[in-house]
DNA sequence: AATTCATAAATTGTTAACAATTCTGATTGA
DNA sequence: TCAATCAGAATTGTTAACAATTTATGAATT
Protein backbone atom coordinates (compact mmCIF):
# COMPACT_ATOMS: atom_id res chain seq x y z
CA UNK A 1 0.00 0.00 0.00
CA UNK A 2 0.97 3.41 -0.07
CA UNK A 3 2.83 3.17 3.51
CA UNK A 4 5.53 0.87 1.74
CA UNK A 5 5.70 3.63 -1.08
CA UNK A 6 6.05 6.34 1.20
CA UNK A 7 8.64 4.86 3.10
CA UNK A 8 10.63 3.66 -0.20
CA UNK A 9 10.67 7.28 -1.91
CA UNK A 10 10.87 9.64 0.63
CA UNK A 11 11.49 8.77 3.92
CA UNK A 12 10.48 11.42 6.63
CA UNK A 13 12.60 12.59 8.95
CA UNK A 14 10.63 13.41 12.20
CA UNK A 15 12.38 13.82 15.68
CA UNK A 16 11.93 9.93 16.17
CA UNK A 17 14.50 9.20 13.60
CA UNK A 18 16.48 12.04 13.95
CA UNK A 19 16.57 10.96 18.03
CA UNK A 20 17.50 7.29 16.81
CA UNK A 21 20.45 8.55 14.52
CA UNK A 22 21.70 10.81 17.54
CA UNK A 23 21.31 7.50 19.76
CA UNK A 24 22.86 5.56 17.38
CA UNK A 25 26.16 7.71 17.29
CA UNK A 26 26.15 7.95 21.12
CA UNK A 27 26.38 4.30 21.98
CA UNK A 28 28.56 3.66 19.52
CA UNK A 29 31.22 6.13 20.41
CA UNK A 30 31.71 8.20 17.49
CA UNK A 31 31.43 11.64 19.78
CA UNK A 32 33.72 12.32 22.78
CA UNK A 33 32.88 12.94 26.07
CA UNK A 34 31.56 16.62 26.96
CA UNK A 35 31.38 17.79 23.03
CA UNK A 36 29.26 20.32 22.85
CA UNK A 37 26.38 19.44 20.37
CA UNK A 38 25.09 22.80 18.11
CA UNK A 39 21.52 22.96 16.89
CA UNK A 40 22.36 24.32 13.55
CA UNK A 41 24.63 21.82 11.96
CA UNK A 42 22.56 19.35 13.47
CA UNK A 43 19.37 20.82 11.34
CA UNK A 44 22.21 21.16 8.29
CA UNK A 45 22.72 17.35 8.16
CA UNK A 46 19.03 16.10 8.54
CA UNK A 47 17.62 18.47 6.20
CA UNK A 48 15.01 20.26 8.49
CA UNK A 49 14.62 23.09 10.11
CA UNK A 50 16.09 23.77 14.71
CA UNK A 51 12.66 22.85 15.65
CA UNK A 52 12.84 18.99 15.37
CA UNK A 53 16.09 18.80 16.28
CA UNK A 54 15.92 20.61 19.35
CA UNK A 55 12.70 17.71 20.14
CA UNK A 56 15.47 15.27 19.72
CA UNK A 57 18.27 16.65 21.91
CA UNK A 58 15.50 17.09 24.77
CA UNK A 59 14.99 13.71 24.27
CA UNK A 60 18.18 12.39 24.48
CA UNK A 61 19.03 14.59 27.23
CA UNK A 62 16.18 12.95 29.53
CA UNK A 63 17.50 9.62 28.54
CA UNK A 64 20.88 10.99 30.15
CA UNK A 65 22.78 11.02 27.29
CA UNK A 66 23.30 14.32 26.85
CA UNK A 67 23.30 16.96 29.44
CA UNK A 68 21.45 20.75 29.12
CA UNK A 69 22.43 23.77 30.69
CA UNK A 70 20.56 27.04 29.81
CA UNK A 71 21.28 29.15 26.94
CA UNK A 72 24.36 27.06 26.55
CA UNK A 73 23.07 23.96 25.17
CA UNK A 74 23.94 20.23 25.67
CA UNK A 75 26.64 18.47 25.40
CA UNK A 76 27.64 14.93 25.63
CA UNK A 77 27.22 13.75 28.91
CA UNK A 78 30.08 12.41 31.49
CA UNK A 79 30.20 8.93 32.11
CA UNK A 80 28.97 7.24 35.02
CA UNK A 81 31.66 6.34 37.63
CA UNK A 82 32.08 2.63 38.57
CA UNK A 83 29.82 2.93 41.60
CA UNK A 84 27.29 4.36 39.18
CA UNK A 85 27.64 2.09 36.49
CA UNK A 86 27.07 -1.18 39.16
CA UNK A 87 23.34 0.44 40.58
CA UNK A 88 22.54 1.00 37.25
CA UNK A 89 23.36 -2.35 36.34
CA UNK A 90 21.58 -4.22 38.83
CA UNK A 91 18.68 -2.48 38.02
CA UNK A 92 18.91 -2.99 34.14
CA UNK A 93 19.43 -6.78 35.23
CA UNK A 94 16.16 -7.01 37.06
CA UNK A 95 14.16 -4.85 34.55
CA UNK A 96 15.75 -7.33 31.92
CA UNK A 97 14.73 -10.54 33.60
CA UNK A 98 11.40 -9.87 34.31
CA UNK A 99 10.85 -9.04 30.83
CA UNK A 100 12.49 -11.82 29.20
CA UNK A 101 10.12 -14.44 31.81
CA UNK A 102 7.50 -12.61 30.54
CA UNK A 103 8.18 -12.27 27.02
CA UNK A 104 9.17 -16.06 26.38
CA UNK A 105 5.59 -16.75 28.45
CA UNK A 106 4.33 -16.55 25.64
CA UNK A 107 6.44 -16.47 22.34
CA UNK A 108 5.62 -17.04 18.47
CA UNK A 109 7.05 -18.52 15.72
CA UNK A 110 7.70 -14.81 14.84
CA UNK A 111 9.49 -13.96 17.59
CA UNK A 112 11.75 -17.08 17.14
CA UNK A 113 12.93 -15.57 13.60
CA UNK A 114 13.32 -12.02 15.14
CA UNK A 115 15.71 -13.15 17.67
CA UNK A 116 17.25 -15.40 14.91
CA UNK A 117 17.58 -12.44 13.01
CA UNK A 118 18.75 -10.02 15.44
CA UNK A 119 21.39 -12.36 16.78
CA UNK A 120 23.03 -13.30 13.35
CA UNK A 121 23.37 -9.43 12.80
CA UNK A 122 24.85 -9.11 16.16
CA UNK A 123 27.23 -11.61 15.37
CA UNK A 124 28.02 -10.54 12.12
CA UNK A 125 29.30 -6.87 13.36
CA UNK A 126 31.22 -8.65 15.96
CA UNK A 127 33.05 -10.50 13.51
CA UNK A 128 33.70 -7.34 11.22
CA UNK A 129 35.40 -5.92 14.59
CA UNK A 130 33.02 -2.70 13.68
CA UNK A 131 32.26 -0.95 17.34
CA UNK A 132 29.73 1.35 16.25
CA UNK A 133 27.28 -1.61 14.86
CA UNK A 134 28.23 -4.01 17.51
CA UNK A 135 27.32 -1.43 19.99
CA UNK A 136 23.98 -0.55 18.32
CA UNK A 137 23.06 -4.41 17.37
CA UNK A 138 23.63 -5.55 21.23
CA UNK A 139 21.36 -2.91 22.33
CA UNK A 140 19.03 -3.95 19.91
CA UNK A 141 18.75 -7.77 20.27
CA UNK A 142 17.97 -7.01 23.99
CA UNK A 143 15.55 -4.11 23.01
CA UNK A 144 12.96 -6.73 21.28
CA UNK A 145 12.27 -8.56 24.50
CA UNK A 146 11.92 -5.92 26.88
CA UNK A 147 9.91 -3.64 23.98
CA UNK A 148 7.57 -6.90 23.64
CA UNK A 149 6.88 -7.50 27.63
CA UNK A 150 5.85 -4.23 27.96
CA UNK A 151 6.03 -1.10 26.23
CA UNK A 152 6.12 0.74 29.81
CA UNK A 153 9.15 -0.77 30.60
CA UNK A 154 11.20 -0.16 27.44
CA UNK A 155 11.30 3.74 27.79
CA UNK A 156 12.60 2.89 31.48
CA UNK A 157 15.14 0.33 30.03
CA UNK A 158 16.58 2.74 26.83
CA UNK A 159 17.54 5.38 29.33
CA UNK A 160 19.25 2.95 31.71
CA UNK A 161 21.14 0.81 28.63
CA UNK A 162 21.99 4.04 26.71
CA UNK A 163 23.91 5.20 29.70
CA UNK A 164 25.66 1.71 30.36
CA UNK A 165 26.92 1.08 26.88
CA UNK A 166 28.17 4.60 26.67
CA UNK A 167 30.99 3.35 28.91
CA UNK A 168 31.10 -0.18 27.94
CA UNK A 169 31.26 0.36 24.44
CA UNK A 170 34.51 1.85 24.67
CA UNK A 171 36.42 -1.26 25.45
CA UNK A 172 34.63 -4.04 24.63
CA UNK A 173 35.96 -7.75 23.27
CA UNK A 174 33.63 -9.11 20.25
CA UNK A 175 34.13 -12.64 20.60
CA UNK A 176 32.64 -12.78 24.30
CA UNK A 177 29.97 -10.73 22.86
CA UNK A 178 29.08 -12.86 20.20
CA UNK A 179 29.67 -16.20 22.16
CA UNK A 180 27.56 -14.28 25.51
CA UNK A 181 24.47 -14.07 23.23
CA UNK A 182 24.46 -16.73 21.35
CA UNK A 183 24.18 -18.75 24.55
CA UNK A 184 21.25 -16.38 26.02
CA UNK A 185 19.36 -16.47 22.27
CA UNK A 186 20.30 -20.42 22.39
CA UNK A 187 18.24 -20.60 25.55
CA UNK A 188 15.43 -18.50 24.68
CA UNK A 189 14.38 -20.34 21.56
CA UNK A 190 15.25 -23.79 23.54
CA UNK A 191 12.37 -22.76 26.29
CA UNK A 192 14.70 -22.88 29.18
CA UNK A 193 14.05 -20.12 31.08
CA UNK A 194 16.59 -20.83 34.40
CA UNK A 195 19.29 -20.94 32.08
CA UNK A 196 18.15 -17.86 29.69
CA UNK A 197 17.80 -15.65 32.81
CA UNK A 198 22.08 -17.30 34.09
CA UNK A 199 23.24 -16.13 30.82
CA UNK A 200 21.56 -12.92 31.11
CA UNK A 201 22.85 -12.23 34.31
CA UNK A 202 26.17 -13.29 33.31
CA UNK A 203 26.04 -10.62 30.24
CA UNK A 204 24.70 -7.93 32.07
CA UNK A 205 27.48 -6.44 34.05
CA UNK B 1 -9.54 25.83 39.37
CA UNK B 2 -6.63 27.90 40.29
CA UNK B 3 -3.63 27.35 38.76
CA UNK B 4 -0.35 29.04 40.18
CA UNK B 5 0.45 32.03 37.94
CA UNK B 6 4.22 31.86 37.64
CA UNK B 7 4.67 35.60 35.65
CA UNK B 8 3.84 37.35 38.96
CA UNK B 9 6.37 36.18 41.28
CA UNK B 10 9.59 35.18 38.80
CA UNK B 11 9.17 36.66 35.54
CA UNK B 12 10.53 34.43 33.61
CA UNK B 13 8.46 30.63 32.28
CA UNK B 14 11.06 28.29 31.13
CA UNK B 15 9.93 25.02 29.86
CA UNK B 16 11.71 23.86 32.92
CA UNK B 17 9.12 25.61 35.09
CA UNK B 18 6.16 24.55 33.04
CA UNK B 19 7.49 20.84 32.76
CA UNK B 20 7.51 21.22 37.03
CA UNK B 21 4.13 22.61 37.24
CA UNK B 22 2.38 19.87 34.91
CA UNK B 23 4.51 17.39 36.28
CA UNK B 24 2.96 18.25 40.11
CA UNK B 25 -0.36 18.22 38.56
CA UNK B 26 0.07 14.70 37.29
CA UNK B 27 1.71 13.53 40.44
CA UNK B 28 -1.27 14.81 42.35
CA UNK B 29 -4.02 13.30 39.83
CA UNK B 30 -5.45 16.15 38.82
CA UNK B 31 -5.75 14.73 35.55
CA UNK B 32 -7.43 12.18 34.66
CA UNK B 33 -5.48 8.60 32.67
CA UNK B 34 -5.73 8.68 28.93
CA UNK B 35 -6.99 12.27 28.75
CA UNK B 36 -5.47 14.47 26.41
CA UNK B 37 -3.55 17.27 26.72
CA UNK B 38 -3.95 20.21 24.53
CA UNK B 39 -0.76 22.48 23.69
CA UNK B 40 -2.41 25.84 23.02
CA UNK B 41 -4.63 25.78 26.19
CA UNK B 42 -1.62 25.15 28.46
CA UNK B 43 1.01 27.98 26.19
CA UNK B 44 -1.84 30.52 27.46
CA UNK B 45 -2.75 29.10 30.84
CA UNK B 46 1.53 29.95 31.21
CA UNK B 47 1.75 33.01 29.01
CA UNK B 48 3.88 31.78 26.40
CA UNK B 49 3.81 30.12 22.66
CA UNK B 50 3.82 26.34 22.20
CA UNK B 51 7.21 25.97 21.53
CA UNK B 52 8.21 25.68 25.37
CA UNK B 53 5.00 23.90 26.26
CA UNK B 54 5.78 21.16 23.80
CA UNK B 55 9.60 21.07 25.12
CA UNK B 56 7.79 20.50 28.12
CA UNK B 57 5.63 17.57 27.08
CA UNK B 58 8.59 15.88 25.45
CA UNK B 59 10.56 16.07 28.71
CA UNK B 60 7.04 14.53 30.85
CA UNK B 61 6.46 11.70 27.58
CA UNK B 62 10.02 10.55 28.39
CA UNK B 63 9.85 10.51 31.94
CA UNK B 64 6.70 8.45 31.15
CA UNK B 65 4.35 10.47 32.43
CA UNK B 66 2.52 11.23 28.97
CA UNK B 67 1.87 9.24 26.20
CA UNK B 68 2.95 10.83 22.59
CA UNK B 69 1.05 9.67 19.40
CA UNK B 70 2.07 11.26 16.21
CA UNK B 71 -0.34 14.09 15.07
CA UNK B 72 -2.34 13.04 17.81
CA UNK B 73 -0.51 14.63 20.40
CA UNK B 74 0.37 13.31 24.04
CA UNK B 75 -2.58 12.07 26.59
CA UNK B 76 -1.79 11.17 30.37
CA UNK B 77 -0.48 7.76 30.35
CA UNK B 78 -2.21 5.17 31.74
CA UNK B 79 -1.29 3.44 34.91
CA UNK B 80 0.94 0.27 35.86
CA UNK B 81 -0.04 -3.01 35.84
CA UNK B 82 0.66 -4.55 39.56
CA UNK B 83 2.93 -6.73 38.04
CA UNK B 84 5.04 -3.43 36.45
CA UNK B 85 4.33 -1.68 39.42
CA UNK B 86 6.65 -4.41 41.36
CA UNK B 87 9.77 -4.30 38.77
CA UNK B 88 9.72 -0.61 39.02
CA UNK B 89 9.20 0.12 42.83
CA UNK B 90 12.11 -3.01 43.62
CA UNK B 91 14.27 -0.85 41.00
CA UNK B 92 13.74 2.51 42.77
CA UNK B 93 14.36 0.91 46.14
CA UNK B 94 17.97 -0.60 45.09
CA UNK B 95 18.75 2.99 43.51
CA UNK B 96 17.40 4.74 46.68
CA UNK B 97 19.34 2.40 49.13
CA UNK B 98 22.20 3.01 46.96
CA UNK B 99 21.86 7.23 47.47
CA UNK B 100 20.73 7.10 50.65
CA UNK B 101 23.95 5.18 52.03
CA UNK B 102 26.14 7.88 49.61
CA UNK B 103 24.40 10.77 51.31
CA UNK B 104 24.52 9.53 54.72
CA UNK B 105 28.61 9.29 54.34
CA UNK B 106 28.98 13.16 53.99
CA UNK B 107 25.95 14.63 55.38
CA UNK B 108 26.60 18.02 56.25
CA UNK B 109 24.58 20.53 59.35
CA UNK B 110 23.08 21.71 56.36
CA UNK B 111 21.62 18.54 55.27
CA UNK B 112 20.27 18.18 58.91
CA UNK B 113 18.45 21.36 58.59
CA UNK B 114 16.82 20.08 55.12
CA UNK B 115 15.89 17.12 56.00
CA UNK B 116 14.01 18.53 58.85
CA UNK B 117 12.23 20.83 56.92
CA UNK B 118 11.21 18.56 53.95
CA UNK B 119 9.66 16.24 56.54
CA UNK B 120 7.85 19.13 58.34
CA UNK B 121 6.16 19.98 55.35
CA UNK B 122 5.33 16.62 54.23
CA UNK B 123 3.48 16.15 57.65
CA UNK B 124 2.02 19.02 57.78
CA UNK B 125 0.22 18.33 54.02
CA UNK B 126 -0.61 14.84 55.57
CA UNK B 127 -2.26 16.35 58.81
CA UNK B 128 -4.53 18.64 56.29
CA UNK B 129 -4.88 15.36 53.95
CA UNK B 130 -4.02 17.37 51.19
CA UNK B 131 -3.62 14.70 48.49
CA UNK B 132 -1.72 17.11 45.82
CA UNK B 133 0.89 18.26 48.63
CA UNK B 134 1.41 14.88 50.10
CA UNK B 135 2.14 13.12 46.88
CA UNK B 136 4.69 16.11 45.84
CA UNK B 137 6.12 16.16 49.21
CA UNK B 138 6.78 12.76 49.14
CA UNK B 139 8.24 12.49 46.15
CA UNK B 140 10.56 16.10 47.05
CA UNK B 141 11.57 14.78 50.26
CA UNK B 142 13.09 11.60 48.94
CA UNK B 143 14.34 13.31 45.83
CA UNK B 144 16.63 15.26 48.12
CA UNK B 145 18.92 12.47 49.37
CA UNK B 146 19.15 11.08 45.93
CA UNK B 147 20.04 14.50 44.12
CA UNK B 148 22.91 14.82 47.17
CA UNK B 149 24.45 11.24 46.16
CA UNK B 150 24.66 11.50 42.37
CA UNK B 151 22.80 14.26 39.64
CA UNK B 152 23.26 11.11 37.17
CA UNK B 153 20.74 9.40 39.04
CA UNK B 154 18.58 11.83 39.97
CA UNK B 155 16.90 12.03 35.97
CA UNK B 156 16.27 7.71 36.55
CA UNK B 157 15.00 8.20 39.96
CA UNK B 158 12.88 11.01 38.14
CA UNK B 159 11.37 8.55 36.18
CA UNK B 160 10.38 5.86 37.77
CA UNK B 161 8.86 7.34 40.86
CA UNK B 162 6.73 9.73 39.10
CA UNK B 163 4.98 6.74 37.30
CA UNK B 164 5.08 5.04 40.66
CA UNK B 165 3.02 7.94 42.50
CA UNK B 166 1.05 8.59 39.59
CA UNK B 167 -0.72 5.19 40.78
CA UNK B 168 -0.22 5.41 44.69
CA UNK B 169 -1.03 8.41 45.07
CA UNK B 170 -4.89 7.96 44.46
CA UNK B 171 -4.91 4.88 47.28
CA UNK B 172 -2.73 7.14 49.96
CA UNK B 173 -2.87 6.31 53.90
CA UNK B 174 -2.09 10.00 55.16
CA UNK B 175 -1.08 8.13 58.67
CA UNK B 176 0.97 5.95 57.19
CA UNK B 177 2.53 7.87 55.11
CA UNK B 178 3.78 10.51 57.83
CA UNK B 179 4.72 7.84 60.69
CA UNK B 180 6.43 5.86 57.35
CA UNK B 181 8.49 8.78 56.86
CA UNK B 182 9.36 10.49 60.17
CA UNK B 183 10.80 6.80 60.81
CA UNK B 184 13.21 7.23 57.70
CA UNK B 185 14.37 10.56 58.65
CA UNK B 186 15.06 9.93 62.48
CA UNK B 187 17.12 6.88 61.52
CA UNK B 188 19.03 9.40 59.25
CA UNK B 189 19.85 11.90 61.47
CA UNK B 190 20.61 9.46 64.16
CA UNK B 191 23.06 8.16 61.48
CA UNK B 192 21.64 4.98 61.69
CA UNK B 193 22.14 3.08 58.25
CA UNK B 194 20.77 -0.01 58.93
CA UNK B 195 17.82 1.18 60.39
CA UNK B 196 17.30 4.00 57.94
CA UNK B 197 17.85 1.43 54.56
CA UNK B 198 14.95 -0.64 56.53
CA UNK B 199 12.68 2.08 57.16
CA UNK B 200 12.95 2.82 53.79
CA UNK B 201 12.17 -0.83 52.22
CA UNK B 202 9.29 -0.76 54.28
CA UNK B 203 8.00 2.86 52.48
CA UNK B 204 9.39 1.99 49.30
CA UNK B 205 6.73 -0.47 47.98
C1' DA C 1 52.37 41.06 29.17
C1' DA C 2 48.10 41.07 31.49
C1' DT C 3 43.56 43.08 32.26
C1' DT C 4 39.59 45.37 31.11
C1' DC C 5 36.19 46.62 28.26
C1' DA C 6 33.36 47.23 24.15
C1' DT C 7 31.94 45.23 20.08
C1' DA C 8 30.84 41.54 16.92
C1' DA C 9 29.83 36.79 16.05
C1' DA C 10 27.83 32.57 17.29
C1' DT C 11 24.42 30.13 19.63
C1' DT C 12 20.28 29.29 22.08
C1' DG C 13 15.31 30.87 23.24
C1' DT C 14 10.80 32.39 21.66
C1' DT C 15 7.33 33.59 18.68
C1' DA C 16 3.85 33.73 15.05
C1' DA C 17 2.60 32.20 10.67
C1' DC C 18 1.76 28.55 7.82
C1' DA C 19 1.39 23.44 6.41
C1' DA C 20 -0.28 18.94 7.30
C1' DT C 21 -3.08 15.91 9.78
C1' DT C 22 -6.87 14.43 12.50
C1' DC C 23 -11.33 15.07 14.41
C1' DT C 24 -16.32 16.46 14.00
C1' DG C 25 -20.72 16.76 12.39
C1' DA C 26 -23.91 17.38 8.87
C1' DT C 27 -25.43 15.57 4.33
C1' DT C 28 -26.28 12.25 1.08
C1' DG C 29 -27.75 7.99 -0.87
C1' DA C 30 -28.85 3.17 -0.57
C1' DT D 1 -31.52 3.41 9.75
C1' DC D 2 -26.96 3.07 8.55
C1' DA D 3 -22.70 3.81 6.27
C1' DA D 4 -19.93 6.70 3.33
C1' DT D 5 -18.50 11.13 2.23
C1' DC D 6 -17.06 15.64 2.49
C1' DA D 7 -16.27 20.32 4.19
C1' DG D 8 -14.81 22.91 8.36
C1' DA D 9 -12.81 23.16 12.65
C1' DA D 10 -9.45 21.89 15.77
C1' DT D 11 -4.99 20.27 16.58
C1' DT D 12 -0.31 19.01 15.75
C1' DG D 13 4.07 19.65 12.78
C1' DT D 14 7.43 22.72 10.67
C1' DT D 15 9.61 26.74 9.44
C1' DA D 16 11.93 31.22 9.38
C1' DA D 17 12.47 35.42 11.59
C1' DC D 18 13.62 37.73 15.55
C1' DA D 19 15.10 38.28 20.60
C1' DA D 20 18.17 37.16 24.30
C1' DT D 21 22.28 35.23 25.84
C1' DT D 22 26.81 33.55 25.66
C1' DT D 23 31.28 33.37 23.57
C1' DA D 24 35.04 35.20 20.78
C1' DT D 25 37.79 39.09 19.20
C1' DG D 26 40.63 42.84 19.60
C1' DA D 27 41.77 47.43 20.93
C1' DA D 28 42.85 50.39 24.89
C1' DT D 29 44.83 50.84 29.33
C1' DT D 30 47.76 49.81 33.13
Amino acid sequence: MCFIRFQIHSPKVTRNSICEALRSDLISGKLDFDQPIREQRLAERFGTSRGPVRDALLRLTQEGALVYEPNKGVRVTSPLSDEERNVVASMRLSLEKHCLSKFMKNMSENDHRELSLLLERLISACNRASLPEVAERDLALHRYWVAQASSHLETMWLGLSVRMIMKYSRLAKYEDIASEHKRIVEAILDKDLDKALYFLGENVI
